[in-house]
DNA sequence: AACATTGTGGTACGTTCGTATCACGAAAAT
DNA sequence: ATTTTCGTGATACGAACGTACCACAATGTT
């Protein structure tokens, strides 16, 4: 049976089994038996690819944030052919809200990240800053730009509206995560912050 | 030795020490012994006063929400004798920030406790949606009064304002817990919202 | 005075977890 | 053809965890 196998496609099977059942059953409940039975592996096999849970679980942290990723920049490029500024920075917004399975899954397991590498020295070296401070420069970006071009109503400040926008989108996502509020009210609430940071380009 | 004893003292001290753990070295982390060390007590007390662990982790959750009520209200009393809505709702948002140690011990328990509480049908009976919720009614109240008094901005929504507002103290939160912000930056966040907000009612 | 109840300590039990070890078949290298 | 390396299985081990059990002293109760 053994013939030559591919270790990164490997890890990456494993790595998504490991993600599935801790958006099902919550990080902290995952045992490598566990991965090894989700991933149809024996678990050997597991210890055999990574060598202890801890590489595991930062495997599993980076695989997700660079799905997410993904996940995110295609949603932006979805958003129309040429997006204006405030279509880019709403497509990015709603990308980060868990509003369908697999977004939950990627908001829960991250947020358990986030909360393990609080107190794990490992993992907060991890991409928790990189990550989110990359978006925020990006939506700094768009919005100064936006201003140039007096799309913005007046007295907006690009960084801070960036920082709270995304500040807001994050605590959002964790209130539909936990239930207190419907995908529908969150992007009522989004869509209005982004109505008092655009100026009404209607003209009908 | 056994004289009586008031068990919901008792109780209290060792939820006391629950918290104080688990604000350490993570509520996953914490164990029946941890706590009874942390309490100075022996693991048949911790065991005696509260049958399991689950009802442990639960009166644990009561005692952190009632504490932080406490101390959302104390700070928001001490905004000033008389004090005005944006006084009122900074100090409530502000409240919600880790800033201190105690505050920063109280955000990650709780999160911790949220993110237990997405797969734990016994914690997600608890106060989570309460909570919030009142939060919530408490700051759309104020909004709605200073918009009656013409001291709101035009176009200002005071239900989805207030969601925001929350959100993004939140969200603000966890960034400063997971060390990607600095409680100074968050609150300029805040305040550069609030000042689009509330007309500024300057007059020098 | 006798007895029941309450508070407390110590410790044992069964499970589960991460990790380590032994074994072995199939391919690659020499 | 032989030897080395790679992939895989099964299983064992020590630690830690939540819980259960047993004993006993101090206090109330009758």
């Amino acid at each position: 049976m053994p013939k030559r196998v591919d270790h990164a496609e490997r890890r990456t099977e494993i790595a998504e089994a490991l993600v599935r059942i801790a958006g099902r059953r919550g990080l902290h409940a995952v045992g490598m038996r566990d991965v090894a039975a989700e991933a149809g592996v024996s678990l050997r096999l597991v210890q055999y690819y990574f060598e202890t849970k801890e590489k595991l679980l930062l495997f599993g942290l980076e695989h997700l944030t660079e799905r997410f990723g993904e996940r995110a920049s295609a949603r932006v490029r979805a958003a129309g052919d040429r997006p204006g500024p405030r279509e880019m920075i709403e497509a990015l917004l709603m990308a980060a809200l868990p509003t369908d399975e697999d977004s939950r899954t990627f908001h829960f397991v991250y947020t358990s990240y986030a909360i393990l590498a609080v107190t794990d020295q490992a993992l907060a070296a991890q991409p928790f800053i990189k990550n989110p401070d990359a978006a925020e420069a990006a939506v700094t970006q768009v919005l100064q730009q936006a201003q140039e071009a007096a799309l913005l109503e007046p007295g907006v400040d690009a960084q801070l509206e960036a920082a709270g926008l995304l500040a807001m989108s994050a605590g959002l996502g964790t209130s539909i995560l936990v239930g207190q509020r419907s995908p529908e009210s969150a992007i009522a609430v989004l869509d209005h912050r982004l109505d008092r940071i655009f100026r009404t380009g209607d003209a009908a």
